[in-house]
Formats: structure tokens, sequence, C-alpha cells
DNA sequence: CAATAAAAAGTGATCGATCCACTTCTGAGT
DNA sequence: ACTCAGAAGTGGATCGATCACTTTTTATTG
């Protein structure tokens, strides 16, 4: 596996009979040259199959063109995320490198910090929670794709937050009193964001919670915390941090004899593919996170450039959708009667 | 946002008194120096924070410690698999470079041709299904995750087989004996291997199969399969090209009053999270992709180093998981009765 | 048409590492 | 004490781009 020597940019301009230099503003910008100028260049590109070595030309700009995402391994990995992310990337001339990290938030922030100071990318994104402190600054621009909610807390909204009180009021709509949130790992602001709009909603609609279980986005935390509950909680409706927290919750209820959505309602959240074929199938939030990923990509191309923050693409990238998982609460004495 | 400009070899060698060659010579091989002058260069490395620039380092040597990873946007992310390759190259001193590819298996095939000729990586490793026209060879070594296949068929054994294999005879031993199998898009070599050790193990034990319908991974393809099924068919058992397929199978039997495991058996394959609470809970094929992926990084390293390609890590990556979504047949007039 | 400004093209230095061809040390054997 | 092999260290060339300047060409104008 031999490689030939690929041409330089010498090569090229010897053969296009003009000065390397020439050949290096062509690549910068081919209108600054004279047509004649360019179209030799140009024949002398395609001849050599000319591509500009990006180390050397790394070296000499102290530019890389490189970001990179940092995300943990485990679960939930934000597979669509990623794709979108590469793709706007490659799109502005910018190479994607994955960091995958093994470890908490803080392993993670130590990995970021190290990142920054190796002079290896030009910007940082990070999709998922980490512990910086945020007193020293870093050497690149970072981007954390959970940043939108400090951002929207500005603004007196939090990310989410829309969509967790359309759901909370349609429940009540239906009669729910009595709810139940199952949250997801409250290292994620997501997560924390969701369970703080729950409180308040609850609170302000004057409805009862029997609490707030901490899981771990995973199916079992939300079957435990169903089947831990008092038989008389009286709860109806659970928010539940995910879809597949929410299949977890539906079989935790069946197992108690209560039938979905017969005696408990359940939403989740980010309409995964299952979710839809499932029995019942899940009401949920589905969640743009191919324009979340874009959205993170540009905002972290205009600070590397300097340039002032873009335009957050839409504000109505989710919408909550309605299905066979919730219904109307079974009537005060149905559930009793159920068991 | 200034960067502070990071230091130099140059600057290493003069705090400890050496030269920059013999900084260099540390960096490549610490013991290659003098205690002595080992301790110096040490302390002067970590005195001034020093990280070799490399892009400087690779200009020179002609070799990048990068890796692409080439992958099709759409469903079927491969994050886990990906995740752990991360993790496996980060290991030997790699770095990941992803590379997203919208488009079909020419397209990625076009895209993996001009990385390779782009000197950016010093290998690729494809986790789609691509279309490469294997004559010529490319400047860089490349691993296709799906080379699995190929590899075991010439010892006589396709990837998967096995569990396909014992499905089959599961279902026959608990009285199936006819069959439907929705596979997964053809384009992928993991669905075109199921399909046709399907077709041989129906062949081999003479049952009967009503067809093999080519899906596309999707829910709405094992539904459309179903529906689309006639009612006499007499089937009682799916093999489904993965979880999310079951789920659709499931769901489209049901709305034609078919219940699951009850008048129908379904397989599914992957073992996702959501499959084990759902209802019926899926049986599965659990896939540990970390293993494969890591497997996939170490052939591609060896290959780049020149190395033989080392041991596959087990054969026992993959076991079958029997859970709800399968049962002993319906009585010969069952399911018109159910009907 | 000459003067002059502006645009285009060329020259040589430079980025920060490794590698090569040497020179200088070190220490064991006689 | 002397030799000499081999280890340790040195200076300078080199990789392939860009950049700051300088020089040449082209266009403009009175």
């Amino acid at each position: 596996m031999e490689r030939k020597r690929p041409s330089t940019i010498h090569e090229v301009a010897r053969l296009a009979g003009v000065s390397h230099t020439t050949v290096s503003r062509y690549l910068q910008d081919k209108d600054s040259l004279k047509p004649k100028t360019r179209i030799k260049v140009e024949y002398a590109v395609k001849a050599l199959d000319y591509r500009p070595n990006l180390a050397a030309r790394s070296m000499r700009t102290r530019r890389t063109n490189r970001l990179a995402i940092v995300l943990a391994t485990g679960p939930n990995f934000p597979g669509r995320a990623l794709s979108a992310a590469a793709e706007t990337a490659h799109q502005a001339g910018y190479q994607i490198e994955v960091v995958s990290v093994e470890g908490g938030p803080r392993v993670r922030a130590a990995r970021i910090d190290e990142l920054a100071r190796s002079g290896q990318v030009d910007g940082i994104l990070a999709m998922s929670s980490i512990d910086l402190k945020s007193s020293r600054s870093l050497e690149v621009p970072l981007v954390r794709s959970e940043i939108h909610d400090e951002k929207l807390r500005v603004l007196g909204e939090l990310a989410g937050a829309t969509e967790v009180r359309e759901i909370i009021e349609y429940l009540a709509g239906l009669g729910h009193r009595t709810f139940l949130h199952v949250a997801g790992d409250q290292e994620f602001s997501s997560a924390r964001n969701r369970k703080s709009v729950y409180l308040e909603t609850i609170e302000r609609l004057g409805l009862r919670s029997v609490g707030v279980v901490d899981g771990d986005w995973s199916a079992q935390s939300g079957y435990d915390a169903i089947t831990a509950l008092p038989a008389d909680c009286g709860v109806t409706a659970v928010v539940a941090a995910n879809d597949v927290v929410a299949m977890g919750v539906i079989r935790g209820a069946r197992s108690r004899g209560w039938e979905v959505p017969r005696d408990l309602s359940v939403f989740g959240w980010d309409d995964e593919a299952m979710g839809q074929f499932a029995t019942p199938s899940l009401s949920t939030v589905s969640v743009d996170r191919e324009a979340q990923a874009r959205d993170a990509i540009h905002r972290l191309l205009a600070e590397i450039q300097g340039k002032p923050a873009p335009e957050r693409s839409a504000r109505t990238l989710n919408h909550v959708i309605y299905r066979e998982s919730t219904a109307p609460p079974p009537p005060a004495d149905g559930r009793s009667e159920a068991q």
C-alpha cells in the first residue's frame, strides 16, 4: 500500500507557468486573478489532481478548520444531531472530530479544556452536559448544545417549556388532577428545565403532583417509578422524560393492573420510531434535533469568525403529538374497581 | 478571544538546556535519552505546558494519525458503534473524523475515494454500505464494518447466520410451520445475509415461507407487510429485520385482529431499550455493536501499520433473547375464530 | 501620450515539527 | 593511560502552504 506523493503548489505553479503565490491566491479567491491566468491555473490544478495540503496550510495560518464535538458514551446517543452537525460543518468547509468521553461531566470538562488548548480545533461543540468552571475562558470558542436553555431563560422561557405546559394543560383539560413526573438525568439541563416547568405549571394550575422521580432516561427508571407508587396515590397522568421512560412507565403500570390509557395517561418525549407503533402508541413531543444541531454549529462558526450570533432558525422546532397513551382519567372510583 | 501562542519545541529545548532534536527524540521514545537529560526535558515540557504541533509533525512525517468514519445519514444511526470506535481509536493515539454523507452507496463511495486521496486521513472505516468499484485500490486502507460478512462467508458462515437459524429452529420447535420475513434495506449486506439464511433454513427444515418483503428498516414497512397479507395465508411467525420493524409488524397484526403472540409470533433484532418494555415485549437478538466497532478499528489500525489482522474478539457477540412476542402457534382454526 | 494609480504577479521568509549527516561524549577493554 | 565503539547530542535542511513586501503589468486620466 504505497501512496503516490501528491502534487504540491509548486508543481502546479510550474505547470501553469506562474509563481506559487499566484496559485495560492487562486485557492483563496479565484476572482483575484486575471481570467487568462485563472484558466491556466485551473487547468494545472485539474491536470495534476492537485489538492492543498491542509497540514501545511494549517501550520501557516494557525487555523485548523476543524471542530470537535464532545459527547458522552452510553445510551441516548445523539445520532441524528451529530449527523446533521457534521453535514452543516462540512458545507462550511469545516471538519468534524468526534470525541467520545467516558465518565461524568467533570471528566468531559477536563477533556474539553485539554482539547481547547491543544490547538487542534478551532471550536468545540459540547453535546453532553459538562461541568466547566466558566471562570477561566477557553482558548477557543465553545458552544453547548444545551446552552439554548440559559439563553432562553434570559427571555423568560426555558427550552421545552411551551411543550411541557401544553401537555399539562391538555391533560388537565381532559380532567386529570394528580400527576407524576419521571425526570431524566438531572445532569442534563434539558431534564432540569422540564422538571422545573412541570412543577411551575402544576402549581400555577392548582393541580396536584405526587412527586418527581429523578430517573436516568432509562425504561427501568420509569418502570420502577410506577411500581414504587403507593396504591392509593391517585395518580392518573404521568409526564415521562422521554419515550423510553414512558414505555417503562406503561409496562410498570400494567404490572400493577393499571391499563394505559384507561387508568393512567402517559406522555413521552422525542417521538421515537417505535413509539408510534407501540400499543398503546405514545403521546409525545417531536423534536427537531437536526435543526438544533445546525443551529449549534452556526452559532459556533459565528463565534469563531467573530460575527454576531445568527438568528435561531425557528421557535417552533418542537410540537406535541397526541396518540393513544393519553385519555380522560377514569371516574374517581375507577381504579380501585380495576384492581 | 485571543489565543496565547503555544510554546514550541525550541522553547522547551532552551529551557531544558538541550537541543530541539533531543526534545524531539524525547517525544518519540523517552527511553532513548539518558535519565538525567530525560528529567530535564520532562520538567521543561511540563513547565511550558508544551504539546507538539500536530500539523507541523504531520507535515514532516506524512502521517496524520487520523481516521475517517463514513456513515449514511438517516435512521439507523450507529451511535453506539461510533462511540466505541472513537474511544478505541483515541486509545491508540488516533483521532476520528466523522463524515456523514447524504445519498446512496455510490455517492458514499465517491466521497470515500475523495477522502482517500485527500491525504487527510490514514485510514477509512465505512459503517454504511458503499458501492466501491474495488478494481482501483485506494491510497489508504479501508475497512468496511460490513466486511465481516464476506470474510465469514469464506468460512462458510454468514454474519448473523447462527442467530437466524436458532430463531427459526426455535419457532419450528414451538410448532410454527408458515413464516414471513420482513427484510431490511437490501443495500446492507447484513440485511441480505439474514434474508438468504432465512430462505436456506426454511428450505432445509421443510417449512413454508409465504415470502420475503424487502423493507427499509422502518416500522411502517413492517406494518405494511402484515396488512398486505391475504387473510388466509396461514402465517404464524414473522422474522423481522429489526426491533422497529417488529413493532410495526405487531401493530399491523393487531389492526387485523391478530394478537401477538396468540395468533402470531414475532422476532426482532437489536435488543433496543424500548423492546424489552413494550407489550408484548420483543423476542430479539442482542448485538454487541461496541465490540464490532472495536474489532473494525483494530483491523484498520493493523492494516495501516502493516501488521497481520488481529483475531476477532469473539464469535459469540450476539445472542438470542426470548420474550413475550413469541409463543406456540394457535390451533389450526384458531385465527379464523379470532377474526 | 506621459504620468500615475491600481491591479496582478513574483520573491523570499516563515510556521514547528522530524530527519539526516555529523560531532562529541561515555565508558569498557587492553 | 589509550583506543574505539556506540550512544547522545548538534545544526541545518525540509515538508507545503501563506504572508508581507516588492516588482511588473494594466488601466485611467488630464
